[in-house]
RNA sequence: GCGUCCGUAGCUCAGUUGGAUAGAGCGCCGGGCUUCGAACCCGUAGGUCGCAGGUUCAAUUCCUGCCGGGCGCACCA
């Protein structure tokens, strides 16, 4: 079903159509949209199409607008009144009946009124994390999950086959000095004296790992050469590494369909192949005993190399083999959630993908900007290589996953945000997650009440809703009106900010319903069916507040409660 | 230097593919609970939308040039 400002936008292109056949105007543009007024004076919707035809027409805008009015009429009843203003919007006035209809659907389909069919079902493949098992996940990572993770289901919703995936980065040099880090380590703890070389992981995690290879190897590898035991250690490390990262995810809430081993696909995959096909495309060339790739041909700084000089594909190759493969199973289309950092990255990994014969478009990639962690206004330095970077294991335990979650999916993902972890513990109101919670349990509040109020077995689907005529009950179904239009484009535009905004908007203006009427017209009253209408009401919000907040992976609680410390 | 992202209220940030008087939260100041959750609501103050040009009926939005900040510029991932 679709929104009401969809219908009235397929029923204005239609009007314009009807305008081209009769010879008032030369052509429909194709980018026809209603705008929501801001000025509930002029009405629900306004066009500006008139404006924008008009120079190309060579017509006066509001002669156009008027041609519009007549050929729209009320738009099969959704319109109670349609105005010309100004240089030439056309405002159009919804029905009153029209939203009570939407608030029907709302009750009828549940979290479901939320989807769409935007998407049309394209096959999306979404990567997102994909850290390196060479550590624990830390606060920016957390960023780029809640990013990957939320888009996903905002995706999902709006109508796009969407498969999840983390690629394991397990192959090269890094994971060999991960290996020789954990074999220090066992070495330390089997009491031989530790020096730290330049080249290694300094984090306690480190221990962590070597203290189970212990436990599993005792101490088969104490005097052992590196041939012996770097395979071993290598594979370990990894796997306990992927282990810890995969158990923070599932704290995070964060899901993936497949984990793609680099090293798996590298040996499933031939890569000497995959090279060949790349020649065959004729941008490649060798030069000092190695392969490069003439990525300057589709503008790159620089020309890169995808086989050594020892035959060692570069980790490039292989992950250009890797999104190869994405495309050649079938998916059209390619997101990429990856660090700001990694933004010289994209050029040569979309030139490779051209080269290949594929469309300049098929990736696109969402750079998520840097977290500056703060606690209560002060910086707190962090360093990946000093060992001192916060985890977001830490993060989630102290400010927990709900709280955590909402600030990242919060934000655009190409701003830089500034993470306050002292304001995402707080459970007061300065914290954003708990006003959008709590606009939840306050409406279960509602319904709590109602059921020990004699309302315990209504039927609120089939309740009188004409009864809703206050401006404020009106103003909330047109809001409810909007959820799965925003949806569609947080999902095509890859932002998830719009939807959190959108939420807490709605739950405002709910609060503020709520409040201006709770000594006049309350919601449980003593007319039986104004009260029905109005619970419906209520159910309907709930249920898009629900909905809401699973897509953004955070708990909608019942009811909350609050410690009297934290009470103002 | 080149590429890229950002610059909007004291702070953190929105601003619907160019539209009518630029918004929210926090903070400041002032109000509102005998009754459905005051973890809430209402109001006041606070802006040369980084600067300067340009495109147009219309620019916070698009283009160009500056200024300021982040990130990147590996045969590391």
């Amino acid at each position: 079903m679709l929104s009401i400002k969809r219908q009235l936008e397929r029923d204005l292109v239609a009007g314009m159509q009807q305008l081209v056949i009769d010879g008032v105007l030369q052509a429909v543009p194709s980018n026809v949209a209603l705008s929501y007024c801001k000025e509930v004076a002029h009405g629900d919707f306004a066009a500006t199409v008139a404006l924008q035809v008009a120079k190309l027409e060579k017509k006066n805008p509001r002669d156009i607008a008027l041609a519009l009015q007549r050929v729209i009429g009320n738009a099969n009843g959704l319109l109670s009144k349609t105005e010309i203003a100004g240089p030439g919007y056309l405002n159009l006035f919804v029905a009153n009946a029209p939203w009570h209809g939407v608030l029907r659907n709302a009750l009828l389909q549940g979290t479901d009124f939320l989807q769409s069919d935007c998407g049309a079902g394209e096959k999306v493949l979404l990567e997102y994390v994909s850290a390196n098992p060479t550590g624990p996940l830390h606060v920016a990572h957390g960023r780029g999950a809640v990013i990957g993770d939320v888009l996903a289901r905002l995706m999902h919703t709006a109508g796009y086959d969407v498969h999840r995936e983390y690629y394991i980065n397990d192959l090269g040099n890094q994971t060999d000095v991960m290996a020789r880090s954990v074999y220090l380590r066992y070495r330390e703890l089997l009491g031989h004296a530790f020096e730290a070389p330049e080249e290694f992981y300094p984090g306690e995690y480190v221990t962590d790992i070597a203290k189970t290879v212990l436990d599993e190897y005792g101490d088969r590898y104490e005097n052992e050469p590196e041939s012996i035991w770097l395979e071993p250690m290598r594979q370990r490390g990894l796997a306990l590494m992927m282990d810890r990262i995969r158990a923070d995810l599932a704290a995070f809430n964060v899901s993936f369909d497949a984990f793609m081993s680099e090293r798996e696909l590298t040996d499933a995959m031939d890569l000497p192949k995959f090279v060949e096909a790349l020649e065959a495309s004729g941008h490649i060339y060798v030069e000092d005993g190695k392969k490069w790739f003439r990525s300057t041909d589709f503008g790159d700084d620089k020309d890169r190399v995808v086989i050594r000089d020892d035959g060692r594909a570069t980790y490039f190759a292989a992950d250009l083999a890797y999104h190869h493969q994405k495309l050649q199973r079938g998916f059209h289309r390619l997101i990429d959630v990856w660090g700001a950092d990694h933004g010289g990255y994209v050029t040569r990994v979309r030139a490779g993908l051209v080269a290949l014969g594929h469309a300049d478009n098929a990736l696109d990639v969402i750079l998520v900007q840097m977290v500056s962690l703060v606690r209560g206004g002060e910086a707190v330095r962090m360093g990946k290589r000093l060992g001192t970077a916060v985890w977001l294991r830490d993060v989630i335990d102290e400010a927990g996953a709900d709280a955590t979650r909402y600030f990242f999916a919060m934000r655009r993902a190409e701003s830089q945000m500034e993470f306050d972890i002292e304001l995402a513990t707080k459970k007061s109101i300065d914290n954003p997650v708990y006003y959008a919670q709590m606009g939840h349990a306050r409406l279960c509040a509602i319904a709590r009440r109602a059921a020990s109020s004699g309302y315990e077995n209504v039927d609120l689907k089939t309740a009188d809703l004409s009864l809703l005529t206050l401006p404020e009950e009106i103003d909330l179904i047109r809001q409810m009106d909007k959820s799965k239009d925003v949806i569609a484009e947080a999902a095509a535009a890859h932002e998830t900010h719009l939807v959190v905004h959108y939420l807490q908007e709605m739950i405002a203006q709910f609060h503020s319903y709520y409040t201006k009427y709770k000594n006049t017209e309350r919601v449980i009253s003593d007319n039986r069916e104004t009260t029905i209408a109005r619970l419906a009401l209520c159910e309907g919000l709930r249920c898009i507040f629900a909905g809401l907040l699973e897509l953004l992976g955070v708990a909608a609680p019942t009811e909350m409660h609050l410690e009297e410390s934290d009470k103002p």
